[in-house]
DNA sequence: TGGATAACAGATATTGAAATCTGTCATCCA
DNA sequence: TGGATGACAGATTTCAATATCTGTTATCCA
């Protein structure tokens, strides 16, 4: 049987990750990835030009694996004011929760995140267009009235940036987050409503 | 006449932002102030009690300077929408305006506002206080409804946390700023709006 | 012949000794 | 006697030599 364990981009993605969590952003280096593989540095750099295009391919699996529940929301059915509070909630909930559970790798994700912005920019695209699809059920079912969903759903996602965007990470403690949270939530759902019939 | 210059700690403040300014935060020390003032540090040390103290004290002075002409908006007359509007536009319009003209000294004020976040915290007391006045107007002249002021000022404080907060200032320079501003703008402003009477 | 390697040059990081800084205090002086 | 001073100890920063890393390339091998 004698497997030979091949090098893959996949592998050494996830052995990064790895190095990354043991020594940290600003010590992890091309030898260390290389020697946790047991191979040369050079063979690294066959699958990845340098050292930042291997950094920017770990922030895009993390952004990755951050958005695919998201998108099982936004493209869920239902009523969209309900779905759209969902999403909102796990955006930041999940935020939340890895800063929480590990703050040392959260803050090694948010120093990458810094350095790849072409990825997290795409990111953020997705994510206003995942908002864009609820909106848009949401103005078919009657319940939104928005005239430019794109442009409400670039609003919304910005107006929460204080509960997501890891820049504010340190603003998380505060005892009233969830409180405030919700008086956000409610003012931005009441801007999208469509007036009540009568 | 031979004036005695003495040392007061507003003299001391003056010249600790002009090293700031020349020194950058990292490099300027008690004794270059010190130095900038002609005396010895330990007449610094007389005046506040640490390195750190006297950083906040500047902080405190920059924050003042940004919440006195909104203070004057809040206390304003008019109809509470289009003066909630430019009490809003002029903090964010403000802070990209600094962050334009002198980005160094911004950096500068940035870091020395993560350092006093006891201050910090201060300065957005006063200024969700100045939105909460505004909101009360609206309440009071049945343009807004609003059911808890204080929570609404926050929220609407927190929703546009991304155009004022110093810590995006990195996202500033994209070319559709004031358009996705705006955006935001009409969302919480349709958000408060009490309905139309028929 | 695709994929791994070791050797290499220039860039970057580490390290430890020396310099500077922070904060205190006994002393001075107007 | 309130306010300034200079000397001081311990903490922090600087600087330059030394080590390590990044990215390339000629070479090897399965």
């Amino acid at each position: 049987m004698n497997e030979v364990v091949v090098l893959t981009p996949e592998r050494i993605l996830e052995v990064t990750e790895d190095v990354l969590r043991r020594f940290g952003l600003a010590k992890a280096t091309v030898v260390d990835v290389a020697r946790a593989l047991d191979v040369s540095h050079g063979s690294v750099y066959r699958h990845f030009p340098s050292k930042a295009s291997l950094r920017e391919a770990v922030a895009k699996r993390w952004l990755d694996r951050v958005s695919a529940p998201l998108a099982k929301i936004a493209e869920g059915s239902g009523p969209a004011p309900a779905r759209l509070e969902r999403w909102l909630r796990t955006l930041c909930l999940a935020k939340q929760k890895k800063v929480c559970d590990d703050p040392e790798m959260f803050a090694t994700y948010l120093a990458l995140a810094r350095e790849a912005c072409v990825v997290v920019k795409a990111h953020k695209e997705r994510l206003a267009d995942q908002i864009a699809t609820i909106l848009y059920d949401g103005v078919k079912q009657g319940a939104f009235q928005v005239t430019d969903v794109r442009a409400s759903a670039r609003a919304i996602l910005d107006a929460i940036s204080r509960y997501h965007h890891p820049a504010h990470a340190g603003e998380w403690k505060d005892a009233d987050l969830a409180e405030r949270f919700d008086a956000l939530l409610a003012l931005l759902l009441k801007g999208l409503e469509a007036p009540r019939k009568r």
